[in-house]
RNA sequence: GCCGAAGUGGUGAAAUUGGCAAACACGCAAGAUUUAGGAUCUUGUGCCUCACGGUUUGUGGGUUCGAGUCCCACCUUCGGCACCA
C-alpha cells in the first residue's frame, strides 16, 4: 500500500490527477490512428474513432451553471468508457463567444466585449477544468477570434457564391426606446428584453440564408439519424411540409380594364383541400397582396381597403396573433372572382388572418370545412355551403399539384457589434461585391461606440470603411451588419478537427476521418435553431461535394435541466442559484459528478437537492474507507458473481446513458463488499475500473495506491487499462427463486434448481407448508409455468 | 386550439419490457458510539391492521391465469408551435 491519506480529501487528490492526465496527454485525440497500440483490442487498422461532442457553452459573466456539468459529465463518462474499450476518442471543447450579453455589458460598463468575454472564458475554463473532464484542450476554439471568424466569413461567401445568401427587405423586430433591432430571442412575448417596451415591426434590408432550398432534405434526413423522437417531430413541424394544389380564380370583368395583358387578372390560391372547392364562397387575400393595391381594378372602396392594409402593416406580428378569435377584414367592393368549379361569382376580402409569407398569400375560403373561414363567414354574413367532395379540378388539370413548406429563410443580419462582420462591400459603381477570400478575415474594428443609436455600431467606425471595391478599385463601403451568432455555431464541430489550419476551415482528410459526430449531447432548447442550422450547413457543403456526408450528428441526446430546490428555475433574482465551485470546494468534483448522474434519468428535468449531494459524497467516503480491507486473499464466489453481473450492467447502462442505474449498481456492489471482512484485490480492481468513468479522481487515486505492490493492478493510469470483461458462465445461477401464484395472486417464493421442470416445481410447491395451505382441499384447474420465473396455479 | 412528453411512497426514482411494485438514494424513526453533533454505524420505514391478513402505480373501463407495463375513454402537469389554408 502506497503512502496515502487515511481520510478521503478530494481537494488534495483532484487537482493532482487533473495535472497528471494533462501532462501525460491521456485525453488527446490521435488523428489517423493507424499505429496499432500495445493492447490486444487495437487491431491493424488502428482504433475505431469516436467523436463525442458537447454543445459548446456561451461564456457568460455569471460563470458555470450546475446544469453545464450535467451534460459534460455524461460525455466524459462515455469518452472515458470508450477509451477504455479501445476507441480513439475525440472530445473537444470551445467557446461560443460572440453574442449580445457581452455587448450589453459594454454599454453599461464601457468594458470592451473582447475584454469581458476573455475574462469570462478564463473563468469558465478554470471551472470546467476543476471538474476533471477529459477534454482535448489542445483543440480549444473561440468563435470570437479572427482565426475562427475568418472561416465563419468564408462560409458566408461559400453560401453567397452558390446563391444561398441573398439580401432582401424584411420586417424585423424593432425596439423604439433602445433604438435597435432585436433578435427573436430578445423579443419574446412581443416585449424588449431590456426595457420591456413593445416591439414593433420594421422593414429593413437584411441578409438571408436560403435554408428553404434544403427543406426536403432537412425533412428526409431526419429518418436516418438517431435523435430523440420529440426533437425530430419539432423539426418536422417547423419545416411544415404540406402537399396541396394551386388554382387560379379569374377576377370578373378585369379583362376589359387590362386588355393589353391579353388575359384575365387572376388570383392564385393554395389549398390542401381542392376537393372542397365547391364549398368555396369567397376569396381572402393577405394585406400585402398586390391585388389590394391595384388601382386600375376599380375597387370602389379603395380608400377603406388602403386604410385596412396600412393598419395591418403597423400591427406587430404579435398583435395580429392576439386577434385569432376576432377576425377583421374588408370586402373589395365592386370586384368579384369566379369560382372555377361552379362558375359562381364570389366576393373577395382582404384580411390579416391570411399570411402573405405562406403559399400564394391568398386563399379560397370554405366556411363549411374550415374553422377560421367559418368564423369569418359568420361575422361578415357570408354563405356557408355544404361541401360535395370532388377531385374534378385536380383530375382535369385545372388545379396544379404544389408542395409548400412553413420553413422560412434564415435572417442572419444583426445590427450589432459583437459578431462576425458580413464580408460584403458596396461599391458606388459595381454595387454589392463579395470580399475576396484572400482578404479575409474582415476584422472587427475597435474604434466603435456601443451606445445604441438604431444603426449597427460598425457604421460609425472610420477605420472599418476605408475599403476599395474589389472589382473596380473605386470607393466602396463595407456592410456594417454582423452575423447572427448561430452562424458561428453552425460549423464549429468542423473547426475542432483542424483549428490552426490557415488554408481551409478544416482538412478534408481530417473531416473524412473524424466526422460525422458519433454522439452529440446538449439541451433540447436548440431543437429548431442550432440543430437545424448545423444540418443545413452540412447539406450545403455536401451538395457542392466538399464533404462526404450530409447529417453532421448521427446520435443526439438531450440533457435535462437542473432546477432549483422546489422545482423552479434557478435565477439570480430568486437567489436560488447553486454555484458548482461551492460544491467542488465542499464535496469535491467526483461527488458533484456522481450526484448529477445519480439524480434521475439523464434527459429529465430534476430539482437540485443538497441533501442528495451528501449521499453521493458518503458513497465515495465509503469506497475510500474500504481500501483498508483489500487483501491478498482470493475472491469469494458470491462476490465474483456479483462483480460479473455488475460489469455487464454498468457497460449496458453507459451505452444507453442510464447513468443513474449504473451508479445504483455500483452502490449495490459496494454494499456487498462492505459485508466482507476482507476484499480480494481482484474484486476491488474491477470495481475501481467500473467506477473510473464516473468518479475519475478517486478511482485513479485508489488504483495508484495498489498498483505499486499488488501485481493485479497494472502500471500506468487506470484510464490506460482495459474495461473489465464479464464471464457469461458466472452470470448463470444454479438456483433460482420462483414466484408462486395462486389464481394470479402472489403467495410465496420457492427456491429451485435452475431449469427445473414444471412437475419438479409443482412437487416442491406442494411440499411447501406455507403455500400448501392455499391449495389444500381445492382443485387445480390449470397450471401456468414459466421456467425459472413463475408458477401460477389456477384453482 | 394543434403537436409532444410525463403522472409510481414523505422526496428523487427503479422495475430484466406482461411475471413478488417500490431496487438504489434522500428524508424520517429508534438504537449504538462520542464531551457533543447537522460526523459515523446498526435496525426499521408504501398505506390500513395489535395481528391473521387486506390493499396500493392520476381516474374509469377492457384484454389476460397474471397489467405500472397492452387497448379504449377521461383528468392533471410540463415542453414546443401558434390563424401555415
Amino acid at each position: 500500500m502506497a503512502e496515502q491519506e487515511k481520510k478521503y480529501e478530494p481537494n488534495k487528490i483532484e487537482p493532482k490527477w487533473q495535472k497528471y492526465w494533462e501532462k501525460e496527454g491521456l485525453n488527446r485525440a490521435k488523428d489517423f490512428d493507424k499505429n496499432p497500440a500495445q493492447s490486444a483490442t487495437h487491431n491493424e487498422a488502428g482504433r475505431p474513432k469516436f467523436y463525442c461532442l458537447d454543445m459548446f457553452p456561451y461564456p457568460s459573466g455569471a460563470g458555470l451553471h450546475v446544469g453545464h456539468p450535467k451534460g459534460y459529465t455524461a460525455t466524459d463518462i462515455i469518452s472515458r468508457y470508450k477509451r477504455m474499450n479501445g476507441f480513439n476518442v475525440f472530445h473537444p471543447i470551445g467557446w461560443d463567444a460572440f453574442g449580445l450579453p457581452a455587448e450589453n455589458y459594454a454599454i453599461k460598463t464601457k468594458v470592451h466585449p473582447n475584454e469581458s468575454t476573455h475574462k469570462n472564458i478564463a473563468h469558465f475554463k478554470e471551472q470546467i477544468k476543476s471538474l476533471g473532464f477529459s477534454y482535448d484542450w489542445e483543440r480549444e476554439i473561440d468563435t470570437s477570434s479572427p482565426e475562427y471568424y475568418k472561416w465563419t466569413q468564408w462560409f458566408f461567401l461559400f453560401l453567397y457564391k452558390n446563391g444561398w445568401a441573398y439580401k432582401a427587405k424584411a420586417a424585423v423586430n424593432w425596439c423604439d426606446s433602445c433604438q435597435t433591432v432585436l433578435a427573436n430571442e430578445q423579443a419574446q412575448d412581443g416585449k424588449c428584453e431590456r426595457c420591456s417596451s413593445n416591439v414593433l415591426q420594421k422593414d429593413l434590408e437584411q441578409w438571408f440564408f436560403k435554408i428553404t432550398d434544403f427543406s426536403e432534405e432537412l425533412l428526409a434526413g431526419l429518418d436516418k439519424i438517431d435523435w430523440p423522437e420529440p426533437i425530430k417531430i419539432m423539426q418536422k413541424n417547423w419545416i411544415g411540409k404540406s402537399e396541396g394544389y394551386e388554382i387560379d380564380f379569374n377576377i370578373k370583368n378585369s379583362v376589359t380594364k387590362l386588355a393589353d395583358r391579353h388575359s384575365l387578372l387572376q388570383i392564385r390560391v393554395f389549398t390542401t383541400r381542392i376537393d372542397t372547392i365547391f364549398g368555396c364562397t369567397y376569396l381572402v387575400i393577405a394585406p400585402e397582396h398586390e391585388i389590394a393595391k391595384n388601382q386600375e381594378l376599380g375597387i370602389k372602396n379603395y380608400e377603406e381597403v388602403k386604410d385596412y392594409v396600412e393598419t395591418a402593416k403597423k400591427k406587430s406580428e404579435r398583435d395580429r396573433q392576439a386577434d385569432v378569435k376576432d377576425k377583421t377584414g374588408v370586402k373589395l367592393e365592386g370586384v368579384t372572382a369566379i369560382n372555377p368549379a361552379n362558375g359562381k361569382e364570389i366576393p373577395i376580402f382582404v384580411a390579416d388572418y391570411v399570411l402573405s409569407s405562406y403559399g400564394t398569400g391568398a386563399i379560397m375560403a370554405v366556411p363549411a370545412q374550415d374553422e377560421r373561414d367559418f368564423e369569418f363567414a359568420k361575422k361578415f354574413n357570408l354563405p356557408i355551403v355544404e361541401v360535395p367532395n370532388s377531385m374534378e379540378m385536380a383530375e382535369k388539370g385545372i388545379a396544379k399539384k404544389k408542395i409548400n413548406y412553413r420553413l422560412r429563410d434564415w435572417l442572419v443580419s444583426r445590427q450589432r457589434y459583437w459578431g462576425a462582420p458580413i464580408p460584403i462591400v458596396y461599391c458606388e459603381k459595381c454595387g454589392e461585391q463579395a470580399v475576396p477570400e484572400k482578404d479575409l478575415p474582415v476584422l472587427l474594428p475597435t474604434d466603435v461606440d456601443f451606445m445604441p443609436t438604431g444603426e449597427s455600431p460598425l457604421v460609425k467606425s472610420k477605420e472599418f470603411h476605408k475599403v476599395k471595391c474589389p472589382k473596380c478599385g473605386g470607393p466602396a463601403r463595407r456592410e456594417s451588419d454582423t452575423m447572427d451568432t448561430f452562424v458561428c455555431s453552425s460549423w464549429y464541430f468542423f473547426r475542432y478537427l483542424d483549428h490552426k489550419n490557415k488554408n481551409e476551415f478544416a482538412d478534408k482528410k481530417l473531416i473524412d476521418y473524424w466526422l460525422p459526430v458519433d454522439l452529440y449531447v446538449g439541451g433540447a432548447e436548440h431543437a429548431v435553431l442550432h440543430l437545424l442550422y448545423a444540418r443545413f450547413f452540412a447539406k450545403a457543403l455536401k451538395r457542392i461535394s466538399l464533404i462526404g456526408f450530409d447529417e453532421p450528428f448521427l446520435k443526439l441526446r438531450n440533457v435535462g435541466l437542473i432546477l432549483a430546490e422546489g422545482g423552479v428555475k434557478m435565477s439570480k433574482s430568486k437567489g436560488n442559484v447553486i454555484n458548482p465551485d461551492d460544491i467542488v470546494k465542499e464535496y469535491g468534483a467526483d461527488t458533484l459528478r456522481i450526484y448529477e448522474m445519480f439524480m434521475g434519468p439523464f434527459d429529465q428535468a430534476i430539482a437540485w437537492d443538497t441533501k442528495g449531494v451528501g449521499g453521493a459524497r458518503r458513497f465515495l467516503d465509503r469506497i475510500y474507507k474500504l481500501k483498508e480491507r483489500v487483501s491478498a486473499k482470493s475472491s469469494n464466489l458470491e462476490l465474483e458473481k456479483a462483480v460479473n453481473k455488475i460489469i455487464k450492467k454498468v457497460g449496458e447502462d453507459i451505452e444507453q446513458m442510464k447513468f443513474n442505474t449504473a451508479i445504483s449498481s455500483l452502490m449495490i456492489l459496494l454494499n456487498e463488499m462492505e459485508g466482507e471482512e476482507e476484499i480480494s484485490g481482484d474484486i476491488f480492481e474491477r470495481f475501481l475500473l467500473l467506477l473510473a468513468p464516473f468518479a475519475p479522481h478517486i478511482a485513479e487515486e485508489l488504483y495508484e495506491g495498489f498498483k505499486i505492490q499488488d501485481s493485479r493492478f497494472k502500471n500506468g493510469s487506470i484510464f490506460e487499462q482495459e474495461w473489465p470483461k464479464y464471464d457469461t458462465a458466472l452470470l448463470k445461477e444454479e438456483k433460482v427463486n420462483i414466484v408462486v401464484q395462486i389464481s394470479g395472486k402472489a403467495r410465496g417464493v420457492v427456491e429451485v434448481e435452475t431449469g427445473a421442470s414444471e412437475q419438479e416445481v409443482l412437487d416442491i410447491v406442494k411440499a411447501d407448508s406455507k403455500i400448501n395451505k392455499w391449495i389444500e382441499g381445492q382443485n387445480i384447474k390449470k397450471v401456468i409455468f414459466i421456467q425459472n420465473k413463475l408458477i401460477n396455479l389456477v384453482l
